[in-house]
DNA sequence: AACGATCCCTGTTGGC
DNA sequence: TGCCAACAGGGATCGT
């Protein structure tokens, strides 16, 4: 599922294709997709014939700049991706919505899920949606350790649940916390409270570089192959992971069995030999 | 305020 | 073999 890391390779490969383009043609092929635009109607109308500014990335939403003062809002959900092609291509049948620019390219989300959304908000509505209650974004703004810890402190919520709260911290999803607090030898059912100052610090050494790896790979694509790159390749995080996934299969550092529990209705995976 | 449960969706998987 | 329930999960919302 997109998480930080997909999502920022997603940015990466629309940059290119997008930035100084005018929109030439916008289609919404499910409505629902608009589910999060204050008035759907507007969508259309907002976005046919603006020139695209900047792309920005905030945790796992994607924020593209377009016309005066309006912000181009993508949110892949669990099964979204986007494809940049030709108007010739073929379709693939959960094509969402496609955008095509002045230069004859098509940008098309896909997902067959429909968690994803995408929306065209003024900076007043921008600033009224949960996008603006956004935690710091874990690979541009990883607060300190000590900040981390302040805004844990007293809270009895499950560590890995915490993590995934983007209000606290945006970008992680199922897969990268479970990789975090493994990287970090945390267990993620620990209250986050009584986590010490030496275990956030370790949370958050293993933020930055689980992060790092998972974008320098272009990503995780499982097997069910729900996110791609824009131009259609996998990406190649999924072999690195340690345990996510990984049930029954050796500990990569003690060989211990993986193990899978839930937290909070969330699948869970951990050593349990590592992870105290 | 904090926290957990529920819902939205559909392709895939596993059990009978 | 075929069918169907269970499962996957990000974020909004609601109940406790």
């Amino acid at each position: 599922m997109p998480e930080l890391p997909e999502v920022e390779t997603t940015r990466r490969g629309l940059v290119p294709v997008l930035a100084g383009r005018s929109v030439a043609r916008v289609e919404v092929l499910h409505p629902r997709m608009l589910r999060r635009q204050p008035d759907p109607v507007d969508f259309v109308p907002r976005l046919s014939g603006q020139v695209v500014g900047e792309l920005r990335r905030r945790g796992k939403f994607l924020l593209i700049e377009v016309g005066e003062g309006l912000t181009w809002v993508f949110h892949l959900g669990m099964s979204g991706r986007m494809s940049i092609t030709t108007r010739e291509a073929p379709r693939h049948p959960h094509t969402r919505v496609v955008v095509r620019t002045d230069a004859g390219r098509e940008v098309r989300m896909v997902d067959p899920r429909t968690f994803g959304f995408t929306s065209v908000l003024t900076a007043d509505e921008l600033a009224e949606s949960s996008i603006a209650r956004l935690g710091p974004d874990a690979l541009t703004a990883l607060p300190s350790a000590r900040e981390l810890a302040s805004g844990a402190a007293g809270r009895r919520v499950a560590t890995k649940t915490l993590l995934l709260d983007q209000r606290y911290l945006a970008g992680l999803g199922n897969i990268y916390a479970d990789e975090v607090l493994f990287a970090a030898a945390v267990a993620g059912d620990r209250p986050a409270g009584s986590l010490s100052l030496a275990e956030v610090g370790a949370i958050r050494t293993a933020i930055g570089r689980v992060l790092a790896d998972g974008l320098e790979h272009g990503g995780t694509s499982l097997d069910d192959l729900a996110y791609l790159l824009p131009d259609g390749r996998a990406g190649r995080h999924l072999e690195y992971l340690s345990v996510y996934g990984r049930e029954g299969k050796p500990c990569r550092r003690c060989g211990a069995p993986i193990v899978k529990a839930r937290i909070n209705g969330r699948s869970s995976h951990r050593c349990p030999a590592c992870q105290a």
